[in-house]
DNA sequence: CAACATACCTCACCTGTCAAGGTATATTTT
DNA sequence: AAAATATACCTTGACAGGTGAGGTATGTTG
């Protein structure tokens, strides 16, 4: 168990969500302005990205679509929806409150 | 998905070490104790519990004695050891990184 | 032309969680 | 006295998310 997983684990759709709000964005590109955005602490793996994309496609969080590149690999666009987007605020807010919790919990003080 | 789940997996560890960093005690009343703290919004679901206990013995972080109750039920004491508290406390500081490392993720802010 | 970067994807496995089931003793209610 | 509830322990099988390892294809760089 290291730090990436358990500990981050169950955020990766909050995560995907939060880089979409700000705009349309593929794969790739969206690991890789998540591994900037950490300098480069964290990066989702390719295997728990993809598996997520699909999730959250199948949930209506997230729709996507083909990029027209004339050259270079294809690309799979993601833009979020307003299932998405609702999706995300609950989520954020969720954070808050397990955040919140999990605080008080590891705290030694307190317990009687 | 609850908030109850995936949100707060791979912290059962670090709140029962912090539970046991008070004092020994045994399952039914740790539970009891965390349901207490959070005011009845989260409680550690029985089969999570036992098998937190197993996995943290098996690491050396705790160790477990039979209660010499006259009456009732018997109890299970657990005590946390010298390895169970260098791990709270490496657990409290990678909460800390990871704590921070989600803030910042999930802000729609600063992606480009 | 080999190596690397870009860019996508799937499969099998691992691990923590948990619903559902079980055992046993003591107290309270009917 | 019987039934229900509370205390107190435990295991098993299934599920879901994460991930290592593997694959495909194109373009660029040394």
């Amino acid at each position: 168990m290291s730090i990436t997983s358990d500990l981050l684990r169950g955020h990766t759709d909050t995560i995907i969500l939060a880089r979409l709000m700000a705009s349309d964005n593929y794969g790739y590109e969206i690991n890789k302005s998540i591994q900037h955005k950490t300098g480069g602490r964290y990066e989702l793996k390719e295997a728990t990205l993809y598996t997520a994309f699909r999730r959250l496609e199948t949930a209506g969080c997230i729709s996507s679509y083909w990029g027209d590149e004339q050259t270079g690999a294809r690309r799979r666009y993601y833009s979020i929806t307003d299932i998405g987007k609702e999706s995300y605020q609950t989520l954020l807010g969720e954070w808050k409150t397990a955040k919140e919790m999990i605080d008080n919990l590891i705290k030694t003080e307190e317990y009687e």
